[in-house]
DNA sequence: ACGTTCTGGTTGCAGAATACAACCACGAGC
DNA sequence: GCTCGTGGTTGTATTCTGCAACCAGAACGT
């Protein structure tokens, strides 16, 4: 099948790439105080109003080892906390902490000015198709839970 | 200042963060013998048919360190070859070997067809549309980083 | 109740990607 | 011919990552 569909998925797959390999510099650059994984992983945590670090992991498709060291490293900069929960005693519920709140909002910010501003020529109409496009994409997807619309 | 446009660009923000996040591990998953990097040097090697490996760093926004390394390697793999440009003789112009190609084309393929199942209930003029989108995206300003307002 | 298995999380370890700085080689301009 | 800019490599240190081994608490079966 060669149509003009399998042209358009050849492009987005390639242009998502595109973007994908630079993001990582794009943070550096933007805020070198919030990594692209800690920022990644606050804003979640933000987004869901506290969950555990389980969560995160298949969220972003992480080890928990991994997610387990950058949670330390957010909870020692005071930017989340962990409570045990009450019914599971192995299971620590993560919550940002006030000071956390600040710096994702601090640094959403500023990638939003970021972004805005390479978007800067759209129509209002272009952002939104393109903003509910992305959004699918993601929510979408096999193997991927359809995930409720909520947030 | 918060219309529909800056909805719209927070979602598009947010939304480029998350999917940015996970491309690693989809790249570990979907192909483990060819990284993300690895995968986008080629790819972008393809697509301009043979560049240096600066054009390399400026495009990703990697430090030419990190691109020659990636750049040894590919060449020991056989998948890449450098070429002394006649007329400078710092410049090495890399260029694909047909391993290289093959194997590029095979990831993507692979690539393309995870996406495209992802996309699979797409209309053909969203898919038409969302690769526009993409496109405008990316190539907006390869000057690269909207240069932050804030610094 | 007790052992087995499962789940959430941490730690030891090793490997990859990356940046920065120092360096080398070549080219260009004065 | 010097000096400076450009393309590339190498040394070094840091960070992110996964895997495997482990621990503690829960769930389940007998």
């Amino acid at each position: 099948m060669n149509s003009a569909a399998d042209q358009a998925i050849e492009t987005i797959q390639r242009e998502m790439t595109s973007f994908a390999r630079r993001a990582r510099a794009l943070a550096g650059r933007l805020h070198p105080e919030l990594s692209l994984v800690s920022y990644t992983l606050l804003g979640h945590l933000e987004e869901s109003g506290g969950c555990r670090a389980t969560d995160l992991a298949d969220h972003y498709a992480l080890d928990k080892s991994t997610v387990s060291r950058q949670v330390a490293v957010l909870e020692r900069e005071g930017l989340v906390e962990r409570r045990q929960d009450t019914a599971d005693q192995r299971v620590q519920v993560l919550q940002l902490t006030d000071a956390g709140r600040r710096i994702l909002g601090r640094v959403t910010d500023r990638r939003r000015a970021a972004v805005g501003e390479r978007l800067s020529g759209w129509s209002e109409e272009d952002l939104a198709r393109f903003a509910s496009y992305l959004r699918r994409y993601n929510a979408g997807g096999p193997g991927d839970v359809p995930a409720a619309p909520d947030a």
